[in-house]
DNA sequence: TTGTGTTAGTGATATAATTAACGAACTGTA
DNA sequence: TACAGTTCGTTAATTATATCACTAACACAA
C-alpha cells in the first residue's frame, strides 16, 4: 500500500477531465492529447500529463490518448467504474435542487434515502423517492448500506445529522452547512460553502487594492 | 498599487474565519487570539496570523484580537463592507435554492433579479422578486447596476447567459453550470461543481490504492 | 530504411504555500 | 521597576505544487 500523496487540486482536475473527455467521446473524437485536453479545459498541457502520471501511463507517444479509453481510466481512478448508494438528509429547496441534479445519477450517484424532519414534507415524493422522517436515518441508512451522506439542513442540527450518519456506516460525508463539524478522521468529508464562492470573487473584483 | 499576489486559499479561509467571529461575537466574548481562531476553524494558528498579516496589523501582543474590530477588518478585506447587487439566472431547482439562501443576505448579497426562459415561471414571485423573462436580462441587469451575476442554466445556455451578463456590465460571474466559459480576463469567474465534489470523497474513499 | 514531425512520460527546476521558530510588545503582579 | 506569562508579527525552513526541458516512442512519407 504505498500511499504516494497526490494533490487535491490533481483529482479536482481529473474530474474536470473526464467530463470533458465524455463531451469529446460524444462528438466522436477517437484520439485526443495532453495539449487538447490542456485547451478544453484551460490549464497546460504539462499538468494534464503531471496529473496523469501519478496513475500511469495511458497513452501513447507521438499519438496521443484514446478517449475512450483514457475516460475510463480516469473515471475507475475517481471510484466511478460502480455506483454509489447516496443519502440526502434536508429536503428543503437545497435539497430539492441536490436531488434532481442529473449530474449526480450520470456519474453514479443514486439518491436511495432522503430524510427530512419537516412533518409536511415526510411523506412527499421527490423524484421517485419519498421523504421520510429523519427518525428513521440510521436504521434505514444502514439497510440501504448508504456510503455517502450529503448533509443539506440548518446549521444548528449539521452535527447531529453528521452524527447520525456515521453511525449508519457511511465512509464519506457532503457537508452544505456552514459549520466546522467534528468528525472521526476515518470518515472523508467535504464542505460546500456557497457564501465563500461569492466573497472569494468580491475580494478578487476590488482585489487591485493590495 | 501593489499587487502581492494573495493566495486563494488565504481568502477563503479569510471568509471562514469572519463566519467564526460572528459567532464569538454573538457568545459575547470581546477578544480572541490565533489560537482560539486556529481551534474553532480547524487550522493552525501559525496560519491564521499569516493569512491577516497580508492585509496588516490587527492584534495586539500578548492580548490578542478585539473580535468586533476583527471581523470589521476581515469582511472590509473581503469587500463585505457595501452590499452586492446580485443577478440570478435560471430559476430551477437550484435557482431557488440559492435565492432562498439565508447566507447570501447576511452577508451583503442582494438578489436584486431573477430571470428564467420558462414562461410558466416568468411572472411568479420568489420571495420578493419577480421572475423576468430572460429576454429582458440585459436592460433590467443594466438598469439595477448589477455587479455579480448568478448562472443557474443548464450547461447548453450557459455561454450566452455569461455573455448577456458581461454585456449588462456584471464584473464577476459564479456559474453553477458544468463547463467552462469563455470570459473576457478583467471579469472574476469562479465555477461551483457539485459533482467534483462528490467525486474527490468517492476518490479519498478509496485513496488507499495508491 | 531513413528522416521529420509529433507527443507522452519524467527528472530537474522554479514557484508557492505552509509550518516552525523567535524576537518584540503587551498585561499583570510584586 | 523588574519579572513572568502571553501572543502577535515576521523571517527562515520546510514542504508541496506547478512548470520546464529533455528523452523515448511512435506515425508517416520519401
Amino acid at each position: 500500500m504505498k500511499t504516494l500523496k497526490i494533490p487535491e487540486a490533481t483529482i479536482i482536475r481529473l474530474s474536470v477531465y473526464s467530463r470533458h473527455l465524455t463531451d469529446v467521446d460524444r462528438r466522436g473524437i477517437i484520439t485526443t492529447s495532453s495539449g487538447d485536453i490542456a485547451e478544453g479545459v484551460g490549464v497546460s498541457p504539462a499538468q494534464v500529463r503531471k496529473d496523469l502520471a501519478y496513475f500511469g501511463e495511458f497513452g501513447t507517444r507521438g499519438v496521443g490518448y484514446n478517449v475512450k479509453d483514457l475516460r475510463q481510466h480516469i473515471l475507475r481512478i475517481l471510484g466511478l467504474s460502480s455506483d454509489w448508494s447516496v443519502s440526502l438528509v434536508g429536503a428543503g429547496n437545497l435539497g430539492l435542487a441536490l436531488s434532481s441534479y442529473k449530474g449526480f445519477r450520470e456519474r453514479g450517484f443514486i439518491i436511495t434515502s432522503i430524510f427530512d424532519a419537516d412533518p409536511k414534507k415526510v411523506g412527499t415524493m421527490i423524484g421517485n423517492v419519498e421523504v421520510l422522517p429523519i427518525e428513521q436515518l440510521v436504521e434505514v441508512a444502514k439497510q440501504n448500506l448508504t456510503q455517502i451522506g450529503i448533509v443539506a439542513v440548518p446549521a444548528q442540527v449539521a452535527q447531529e445529522i453528521a452524527d447520525q450518519l456515521i453511525e449508519a456506516g457511511v465512509k464519506a460525508i457532503l457537508n452544505f452547512a456552514p459549520v466546522i463539524l467534528n468528525i472521526p478522521p476515518q470518515i472523508e468529508l467535504r464542505n460546500v460553502d456557497l457564501a465563500v464562492n461569492l466573497e472569494v470573487l468580491t475580494f478578487n473584483v476590488g482585489a487591485q487594492r493590495f
